[in-house]
DNA sequence: TTGAAAGCGCTACCAC
DNA sequence: GTGGTAGCGCTTTCAA
């Protein structure tokens, strides 16, 4: 009989307290008498009690509880993401309200509106929301960090660092002789997409600018990676190097690379983005970014900004890391 | 200047009514004057009000969030999991409330303990946790349904219908003219791993009582099926297949055996569970289960539960699908 | 050190 | 149809 419902009055009935120095215990607010305390702690633990928080956070305008709101993307990104968001959080004592964003933009202002009152701040990653819509969704006074999200002047801000990976990668690639570099790149609403394949131009122009830029566009997954291949192979594939955009994308090109019969890395070389698991397995060369730190991040800046005093907003790169792997070993 | 912190009372006074009917507008509750109506919607638009949901579930004692607890786990599981779970809680208006339990049982606890109030039921998953520390963490009183949980009397429960889905591997192996089939098995504690364990055992017993059984206890990762493989192979490899507890400890088993110079399918077959992405590309044979189905599920049989009338508590397995790929090809 | 009481923003009941 | 108002469970002054 530990009745779920004991309120904070059960509990000061049965100590022969008050509201009030229940209340106090239970915040280590104020001073309180340690047997008043014990008598306290003691009622507590009989009635099973633990306190209303939705009460709680109505009375303090504090909730603990943060709020997130992702697209809704597939692969080991997301709950990388979730897992160092949740670490962080409940690190600092606050829980996480989720909610995907479907393509819909439409949904994010409902999302976002369905939490008002439920969340200090809000984690908002929206790659493919163009900057207006997301300010006009975003309560003023509301603290908010931004992941992978366009803008951002005004709020807090995190970011892979495209293109300190990607340069990273093109130079390699140079370095190890390879001449004529493709970038398969993912779709122009997206922002990685976008400074991954502005990061290529921009190297290719500093380090090699007597060298062909050639960019095919798709999207992020491996079906996108097959086609903009398999078109390559129909030209009679006069490329010696394919990055792709992601390793989604680089796995498509590799799957239809080993089925034409074309050898890797010695006739092309491939690399990819991200480091997903199937990476290692696939012996893929790419640039690791870490996720889970991502997560952690977005969390400690928010809590940081939501402490009262406004730092001035700043946007903060997630360092990549460059893994070379046996799909851009130079060719004999 | 819209304010974030308009208040119900803010759009009363604008609109030149009260609260109790601003109340009813925006709850489409009682009888209220088409006009008035107006009035409130417009008031509402021009202070850019929207309600605050923790005054209005410490008002109703129902605040349209669903409670999360899940184990920290690895791999694409998660995502997916959560990714159903949100599109059937945003279908029905409801909001997710995560919080991960790190293998530390005592944090089940705390994790409830945080959410008293905020939330309207729990959704639970702790393969590892036994029954009795759950039932006692578990405020009674709280609608749940336990996913991938031991016991489960008294809650609704969703499990994946591991039985069925190790049936029809060993039998397909055996029908393919396998004869001496290993099973490398998760962790003792962990439910799945002992329901796949045992279904191996009785499919065995009952299909092919004369056949020799065995069972390499480890973990679920790659690193435990390299290991386990690694053993076999000392031994001379006296096997002609292997069952995976689960796809990683397939993949770990498949990279040993290649190393190791070994034939597959041809000299060993090897088969795994769970169709992670990774299975696609390994062209590993394995059991499909449907991981967003399950999560959408568990959210839909809460919301019913929480409907008032206590519909007996019932246990539900996940429909598995048997995926026959490269690595379980009947030897020449 | 303790207690009484005024809200926090909202809903829902009751009276008009 | 509409308005007044009593709580929901908690924190936090302000007095005692």
């Amino acid at each position: 009989m530990s009745g779920s419902s004991a309120t904070i009055r059960d509990v000061a009935r049965l100590a022969g307290f008050s509201v009030a120095s229940v209340s106090r215990v239970l915040n280590n607010s104020g001073k309180v008498n340690p047997a008043t305390r014990e008598c306290v702690l003691s009622a507590v633990r009989e009635l099973g009690y633990s306190p209303n928080l939705a009460a709680r956070s109505l009375s303090t305008a504090r909730s603990h509880a943060i709020g997130v709101i992702l697209p809704d993307m597939h692969g080991e990104f997301f709950g990388e993401l979730v897992r160092g968001m949740d670490r962080a959080a409940s690190e600092h004592g606050y829980l996480l309200l989720l909610s995907n964003i479907h393509a819909d933009p439409q949904m994010a202002n409902h999302a976002l509106a369905a939490m008002r009152g439920l969340v200090d701040g809000v984690i908002l990653m929206a790659p493919q929301l163009p900057e207006m819509e997301r300010e006009s969704a975003l309560p003023q006074g509301l603290p908010a960090v931004l992941v992978n999200s366009p803008g951002g002047h005004g709020h807090h801000a995190l970011r892979i660092d495209n293109v300190g990976g990607v340069t990273a990668m093109v130079t390699h690639l140079l370095e190890t002789g390879r001449r004529t570099i493709v970038h398969l790149a993912g779709a122009r609403q997206n922002l990685d997409a976008m400074e991954r394949q502005q990061a290529y131009r921009d190297t290719m122009a500093r380090l090699a600018p007597d060298l062909p830029v050639r960019v095919l566009e798709g999207t992020f997954d491996d079906a996108s990676g097959t086609v903009l291949t398999q078109r390559l192979i129909d030209e009679g594939l006069p490329v010696d190097a394919i990055l792709a955009g992601n390793d989604m994308m680089a796995l498509g090109a590799l799957l239809t690379l080993r089925e034409a019969g074309v050898a890797v890395p010695d006739r092309v070389a491939v690399a990819g983005f991200d480091d997903v698991p199937l990476a290692r397995y696939l012996d893929l060369s790419t640039i690791s970014v870490d996720i889970v730190g991502l997560g952690m991040r977005a969390v400690e800046v928010l809590i940081a900004g939501m402490g009262g005093d406004a730092s001035p907003p700043r946007t903060e790169l997630n360092k990549t890391r460059l893994v070379l792997r046996g799909t851009t070993r130079p060719a004999c």
